[in-house]
DNA sequence: CCTCCAAGTGATAATGGAATTCATTAATTT
DNA sequence: AAATTAATGAATTCCATTATCACTTGGAGG
């Protein structure tokens, strides 16, 4: 099944139509995957490609994505939210240069266990988590 | 040593001083230690002590108690940012539940062999982490 | 096909946390 | 004491995000 139609799928599922504009914003996070983008890259980069899109719209948009588990909201240490497409398979956290603001992405399945324990101890049901490591990457270390 | 010498030879260290605002400002952390305060409830309480401080300058003296690594900046999912005193003995990190917003501090004590890995694997000089779990605390969860 | 109408859109204004400005004040040095 | 420097705070600005509201869209039902 492609991409859009899965994502499409999630939508009609909850109720939610693909309209112009989602199908829009949607291309561009596949055009770019891999990237982290800002409300306002999206925006740009339909503006660039003549299929603008309202901002107001974009920020809804991302927002639906993210509820339905379409998108992961990503926060580094700047003001801004960026955003990923979820992969349903591997979860993957951030390494943030302090230095250069390089992101380097890791994996996090070593990690199953520890949250298991958490989840134990404090009887609390994780649903999500976000881990951020801050430092310096190879190139800018010493 | 007192809390307040030790934060004083940190900020004279820096080249800084312990000025009037920046002891007032320590004063309501110390009072306040184990909460999490947002720059505006800093301010606020301040104000009813009858010992206001521009917020500008709450905001500025937060920022450089955070370089200092007196405090750490803490992002929960929503828009502000929240501060804490950080406790060189034992790193703490958070749950947040989605239904009551309350915060669970757990140790991190066990994540140490997962950062060292990470270290080695990509070359990266880890100086900060951040780990969120979000889910349904004990009290929410079903 | 048409009509209807809830759902969705987008230009614009409003919001609010944070950063900046700049005149004033406090502290330090000469 | 004068001069230099650091810090303060009221006011302003910034800027990412959210709210508003008149308008548009597009699917369900005829
Ligand atoms: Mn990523
Ligand atoms: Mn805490
Ligand atoms: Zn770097
Ligand atoms: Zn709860």
């Amino acid at each position: 099944m492609s991409r859009i139609k899965e994502i499409e799928n999630k939508l009609v599922h909850a109720k939610y139509k693909l309209t112009t504009p989602r199908r829009l914003i949607m291309e561009i996070l596949l055009e770019n995957e891999g990237e982290h983008l800002t409300a306002e890259d999206i925006h740009n980069r339909l503006r660039e490609k003549g299929q603008p899109v309202g901002l107001a719209t974009v920020y809804r948009t991302l927002e639906l994505f993210c509820e339905l588990g379409i998108l992961s909201r990503l926060n580094f240490e700047d003001a801004s939210s960026y955003y990923e497409l979820e992969e349903h398979d591997q979860h993957h956290h951030h390494l943030i240069c302090l230095a250069c603001n390089r992101i380097i992405e890791f994996s996090d399945e070593l990690l199953e266990d520890f949250m298991v324990s958490i989840e134990r101890k404090y009887g609390f049901e994780v649903t999500d988590h976000k881990i951020k490591y801050l430092g310096y990457c190879s190139h800018c270390r010493n």
